[in-house]
DNA sequence: AAAAGTGTCAACCGCATGTCC
DNA sequence: GGGACATGCGGTTGACACTTT
C-alpha cells in the first residue's frame, strides 16, 4: 500500500495558477507568512489548491526576490562548473546563484546550456583550446581540453556540537555561529569526461589554483574530514584544521573550514561544500594546492 | 496556410528526508 | 525507536509558442 496523498486530489485545482489565485497567494503570504504549514495554508487563504503546489508557486515564481529568464554569462560558467563538479543537484547549483530557483537552473540545462556548452559557446570554460579533444564511442563520449574561468563562491557556514569556532578578529564564539561567506575562486584545470549518463565527471586528479580568498574566515577546531581518501592525514595546526593528502602521485596540502561534517559534502575545484539549501547543516571548506601553486594556506 | 516538429517552462509526481509526537 | 505527517528534491509531463517543411 502506498502512502496517503498530501491533499484530495478529487477537491483541488490543478494546472496554471491564475492571476487571481496569485494574488490570493501573495497576499497572504505577505500578510502571515507560511505559519510553517504549507498543507494547512490554501485552506487558510481560501485557495482550492494543494499545498505543495502553493508552496511551489510561491518558491518559483512569486517570491518578490525571483529573477526571470536572461542568465547572464557568469551565471553560465556557474552552472556549468558545478554541474561538472557534483552533477544534477539543481537546489545546490541555484542555492549559488541569488534569485534562480532549482526549477529554473534545471530547465535552463536541459534546454539551452547543455546544448550550448557541447557546442563550446561558455566562454568561461575554455573549450577552444589547443589540445581540446572529442571522443565520441559507442561507450561513452569524452571532451577534453583546458578549461579556465573565475566563479563567485557565496556559502554560509555554520557550527554546531561543541566546537568553538574562531572568529577573524581572534575572538572565540560558541555555536551555534553562523557566518556568510564569499570569495572568487579561479580555477584552471585540465579535462572532462561525459559519460554515457550524460554527466561530466571530474578526472581523478585536478589540477586547480585558486587566489584572492579572503582570509578573515573563521575556522573551527574540529579535525574530521571524511571525505578526504583513508591515505590523507589530517592534523591541527594553530587553529587551522590542515590536511595533506597523495592522489595520483601529487601531493595535496591545505586547511579546512569544518563546521559540520554530518551529512553529504562535495569537494569541487579545491574547495568542500555542503548543501546549505536544506538549512540543516550547511559547511564550508576551502582547500589549497601544491600541486600547481606551492604550498598556500588560507 | 496548414501540418508537423521542436523548444520552453510551469506544474505535477513520487520518493527521500526531516521533524514531531 | 517508530509511525505519521510535512517539506524538499529531481525527474517528468503537457500545454503553449515558435519554427520548419
Amino acid at each position: 500500500m502506498g502512502r496517503a496523498p498530501c491533499c484530495d486530489k478529487a477537491h483541488v485545482k490543478r494546472g496554471p495558477w491564475s492571476s487571481d489565485e496569485d494574488n490570493t497567494l501573495r497576499n497572504y503570504l505577505e500578510k502571515y507568512g507560511t505559519g510553517g504549514n504549507w498543507i494547512a495554508l490554501p485552506r487558510k487563504a481560501g485557495l482550492k489548491r494543494c499545498g505543495k503546489s502553493c508552496r511551489l508557486r510561491w518558491l518559483n515564481y512569486l517570491r518578490p526576490d525571483i529573477k526571470r529568464g536572461g542568465f547572464t554569462e557568469e551565471e553560465d560558467n556557474i552552472i556549468c562548473f558545478l554541474y561538472c563538479s557534483i552533477g544534477r543537484r539543481w537546489s545546490v547549483i541555484a542555492a549559488q546563484l541569488p534569485g534562480r530557483t532549482d526549477n529554473d537552473v534545471k530547465n535552463y540545462w536541459n534546454t539551452k546550456l547543455k546544448k550550448k556548452l557541447s557546442a563550446g559557446k561558455i566562454k568561461g570554460l575554455d573549450n577552444n583550446s589547443n589540445n581540446k579533444t572529442i571522443t565520441d564511442s559507442s561507450t561513452c563520449n569524452i571532451i577534453s581540453g583546458q578549461f579556465s574561468g573565475s566563479i563567485p563562491i557565496k556559502a554560509e557556514a555554520r557550527a554546531n556540537g561543541n566546537s568553538d569556532c574562531l572568529n577573524a578578529n581572534g575572538s572565540t564564539t560558541s555555536s551555534p555561529y553562523v557566518t556568510d561567506m564569499e570569495y572568487q575562486q579561479n580555477y584552471d584545470y585540465p579535462g572532462l569526461i561525459l559519460d554515457q549518463l550524460d554527466q561530466f565527471l571530474l578526472p581523478g586528479l585536478m589540477e586547480y589554483s585558486t587566489s584572492t580568498a579572503n582570509n578573515n574566515y573563521s575556522m573551527s577546531s574540529s579535525q574530521e574530514v571524511s571525505s578526504l581518501s583513508s591515505s590523507s592525514s589530517f592534523l591541527l595546526e594553530n587553529n587551522y584544521a590542515a590536511w595533506s593528502s597523495n592522489i595520483g602521485g601529487a601531493e595535496d596540502k591545505g586547511t579546512v573550514l569544518d563546521i559540520d561534517f554530518e551529512g553529504p559534502r562535495y569537494i569541487f575545484n579545491g574547495s568542500c561544500f555542503q548543501d546549505r539549501s536544506s538549512e540543516v547543516a550547511p559547511c564550508f571548506g576551502f582547500f589549497s594546492s601544491t600541486t600547481s601553486l606551492g604550498n598556500s594556506t588560507y
